[in-house]
RNA sequence: GCCGAAGUGGCGGAAUUGGCAGACGCGACGGUCUCAAACACCGUUGGGCGUUAAGCCCGUGCCGGUUCGAGUCCGGCCUUCGGCACCA
């Protein structure tokens, strides 16, 4: 008898065997057609968890088939490595965020290696390597030069745990998607990137293949709407400008009774009366004192007062009152809106609560539009009480009015968007330091190309300030101002991370190149992305960066081609035991290392690919392990104990069906990423062989060519037993270099198939008859048995439906 | 409130285009081997009726529909999970 099946040996001979050969490494001379399969990289938080496993594993198994599958596979791996834990634990424990991250790295990174995963290490890249960031500052000095990067004072996202400000992505119902702290409102000067500049082009999807709620989610977050700019002479002394309302409905105007300014709008201080004076002055102060998760929310009653100025609404010559009402958000449209409340539900609740009035414009079949209205109502049919529109259907309502406003000059057709900026300034430490320099006589100075990277000082004093650490540090912060030379101050101010991850696919395609983040050579043999896999909570953040940063480089001539990742595949999300989240607090943590220690990688591998479809997730039980340690028993078992006696051959030709059914399914099954149901199948190969050995009548040939072909199926899953079978049988190094076993229809042509019979529907029995059976053959070989006849009890079949290999149905 | 996904045995889950519901695995039960076990091996395992048996009936969240035939298609609900939510 052979030796039994131990992991503990044979996996870390073969990855050490697999390092010591390069296996894994990527050539780009490979004459094979290149493939990027991108994984997204994880932050060093300190331990692998299962998470990572069912994030990466899957993604290894998926490259490795596309390996074997005749491509030149780049598969990288690195750490997204700037980040506040790193700084958190500065200021808790008082130790050094870079030794912190560097010592979490070097843990995960062994870690990663336990796994058998198929990354080329020698192209790892860690983003707070001063040769990583140096490009991320490269990347900020060519957007700021393309104008695409700029400085403005705004209210901004400030979190107060995090103690910094947050861009719109990373506020999650009014709390800090990190640290779920109430995000306060400040204004602050701040960096931002003119992601919407891009806003119509990264509503376009076409030709990426990617899941269809992560295109909705961008599309909802970017949240384009079509309507018109409105603008509203004031009646003030002094303010000579109109007032720009921003409507989605320009065809409701003759039923604006009121305006509405955010409290913040700059208009508020100066159109105010002097007796609504101290009660605008009074809510403007309390508005800036309610919290944004108290100001989202839709149940409260909606606020405002009246300022004491009126606007002229330019169709009909009307005075309405201008109110403030904290309903209206500043950041939206032109921070003002025209108020209908006949025809918009806030609207509507506003006017009730403050006695205003409500003009219906447009009729409607099911409300008697001259008694007081109960509700507003946003679909009409024909316009009323509008002048010279009166009697325009609602479906020319639209079109109509702005035309007049166009033709009359107080209006046009305007599209807005909900996208905002994006702020990428962080009052934090542990990031990438933005590379601008303020100068007292040439104001902001970008630091020349040739002084990159500008590098992060050590030694660092961590006090929660709520300025960055680096303010504190004279000797980083002054510096002379490369245009004049004067004593100037660097920005102190770090970027957000997830620049970091806006351009590292790039990079991992010549990860070492001093000169430049890569060559143009290098970009178009990788870029873009092939397959993305990782986790849809990145829908609106990264994913959305990373988009815009790819169209902002080709726009630059940097990159080719419209987009980053051409396929995106959400993996789910994996819960412990219980169903929910794995969390310390809930004790549902299930620890990858033990499970790892106590059945092998290859195990624990194939188990998480085998719970579920990948992109559902769902929860993971440690009790199902038995199921997987079997069969890779078995499976060795197979592999290395052939049948005492060559067979007669009496059963090759079923076994060798069987086989190919196999790779027909294994191959479309890991095509389309359903790890289960291809485990599945080879279990079942598996169990055929197992019956086979015992039964007798395979012969030697066919048995051999049956197990080879089974464990190159299994190597992308479980590359460990695999390699190790493989050997053991004499095959040369390495089975994941071979080719994927390919498959042969004529070897599963049977020439017999069973059909089912049913009598009105139901399943009544089966008969077994050639491949090419007639129909009038198949209902006489029906009608002949006993079972069938019992139910159809000699009448006559009113119907009869044959679908050829599969079912006959009388009716009768 | 709006958008999206999903509801199938005790459990995780299978089921191209409508065509044998429950593949594969866990667990459970029975057995084999063993002094005893095991990550070894064999068998049974949706519910009900049927003394056994042949067999029959019911069964994919709920109600209705289309069809020779529905887990799958259509209409209406219920529940769970994700996402968005005063965006004019």
């Amino acid at each position: 008898m052979a030796d039994r099946y131990d992991p503990h040996a044979l996996e870390p001979k073969w990855r050490a065997r697999w390092d010591a050969g390069g296996l894994d490494r990527v050539h780009d001379d490979d004459e094979r057609p290149p493939y990027y399969a991108l994984t997204m990289f994880p932050y060093p938080s300190g331990e692998l968890h299962t998470g990572h496993w069912y994030i990466i594993a899957p993604s290894d198994t998926a490259a490795r088939f596309r390996r074997m599958q005749g491509h030149n596979v780049l598969f990288p791996i690195g750490f997204d490595a700037f980040g506040l834990p790193a700084e958190n634990a500065a200021i808790e424990r008082g130790v050094d965020p870079k030794e912190w991250t560097y010592g979490n790295i070097d843990r995960m990174r062994q870690q990663l290696r336990m796994m058998g995963a198929s990354f080329d290490w020698e192209r790892e890249i860690v983003t707070c390597d001063p040769d990583y960031y140096r490009w991320t500052q490269w990347w900020f000095l060519k957007l700021y030069e393309r104008g695409l990067a700029y400085r403005a004072e705004a209210a901004a996202n400030w979190c107060p745990g995090c103690r910094t400000v947050l861009a719109n992505e990373q506020v999650l119902d009014g709390l800090c998607e990190r640290s779920d702290d109430p995000v306060e409102r400040r204004f602050l000067t701040q960096w931002f990137f003119r992601i919407t500049d891009y806003a119509e082009e990264l509503l376009d999807f076409d030709g990426l293949d990617w899941p269809e709620p992560v295109t909705t989610m961008q599309r909802n977050w970017i949240g384009r709407s079509e309507g018109a700019t409105l603008r509203f002479p004031v009646d003030v002394e002094g303010v000579d400008e109109p007032l720009p309302v921003f409507t989605t409905r320009p065809d409701t105007v003759y039923g604006a009774t009121f305006m509405v300014l955010a409290p913040e709008h700059e208009l508020v201080e100066r159109i105010t009366t002097g007796d609504q004076r101290e009660t605008v002055e009074a809510y403007v102060a309390a508005t800036s004192r309610v919290t944004e998760v108290e100001r989202l929310s839709t149940e409260r009653e909606k606020t405002g007062v009246f300022t004491g100025a009126y606007a002229i609404n330019p169709f009909n010559g009307e005075r309405i009152p201008i109110w403030i009402a904290d309903y209206v958000l500043v950041t939206y449209g032109t921070g003002a809106i025209m108020a209908v409340p006949a025809h918009d539900e806030r609207d509507f609740a506003f006017a009730r609560d403050h006695g205003l009035d409500v003009v219906p414009v447009f009729d409607h079949c099911d409300i008697d539009v001259s008694e007081p209205l109960e509700a507003a109502f946003t679909e009409g049919g024909a316009m009323i009480n509008s002048g010279p529109f009166d009697g325009t259907p609602a479906d020319e309502a639209i079109p109509a009015v702005v035309g007049h406003a166009e033709a009359e000059g107080f209006g046009m057709g305007a599209v807005t968007y909900r996208l905002r900026d994006w702020l990428i300034s962080r009052q934090r430490y542990w990031g990438t330091p933005i590379p601008m320099i303020h100068c007292d006589t040439c104001g902001v100075v970008p630091v020349p190309e040739s002084d990159l990277p500008v590098v992060l000082p050590d030694d660092v004093h961590f006090e929660p300030t709520g300025q960055s650490p680096l303010t504190q540090i004279e000797e980083w912060v002054n510096v002379d101002c490369p245009q004049c030379s004067a004593t100037a101050r660097r920005e102190t101010d770090t970027l957000d991370t997830f620049m970091c991850s806006s351009w590292y696919q790039m990079r991992y395609v010549d990860p070492h190149n001093p000169e430049r983040p890569f060559s143009a050579e290098t970009m178009r043999q990788w870029l873009p992305v092939d397959l993305y896999t990782g986790g849809a909570e990145h829908a609106v953040m990264h994913l959305l960066y990373t988009r815009f940063f790819w169209k902002a480089a080709r726009d630059m001539g940097i990159v080719e081609g419209d987009e980053p990742m051409k396929r995106l595949f959400n993996q789910g999300v994996i819960l412990g035991p219980d169903g929910n989240r794995m969390s310390k607090s809930r004790g549902n943590v299930v620890a990858p290392d033990d499970l790892v220690e106590r059945h092998g990688a290859d195990a624990f591998r194939c188990q998480l690919m085998f719970i579920g479809p990948w992109d559902q997730g769902g929860p993971y039980n440690p009790s199902g392990m038995p199921g997987i340690v079997r069969w890779l028993n078995r499976l060795w078992s197979v592999a290395t104990e052939p049948p005492p006696d060559a067979g007669d051959g009496s059963g090759s030709r079923e076994l060798v069906a069987a086989t190919q059914r196999t790779i027909r399914d294994v191959t479309s099954d890991l095509e389309g990423f359903r790890f289960n149901t291809a485990i599945a199948r080879l279990m079942e190969l598996t169990t055929t062989l197992a019956r086979a050995r015992e039964s007798g009548g395979v012969d030697t040939a066919t048995w051999e060519r049956s197990v080879e072909t089974l464990i190159l199926l299994v190597a992308p899953l479980a590359p460990h037993i695999a390699e190790e079978l493989w050997e053991r049988r004499g095959g040369a190094f390495s089975v994941h270099q071979q080719d994927w076993p390919a498959f042969d229809e004529s070897l599963v042509v049977e020439e017999t198939v069973e059909i089912v019979v049913q009598v009105n529907g139901k399943v009544r029995d089966r008969v077994t008859l050639p491949v090419d059976a007639s129909e009038d053959d198949a209902l006489a070989r029906a009608l002949a048995s006993e079972r069938v006849a019992n139910w159809v009890e000699g009448k006559e079949p009113r119907r009869v439906i044959y679908v050829p290999g599969k079912l006959l149905n009388i009716v009768v």
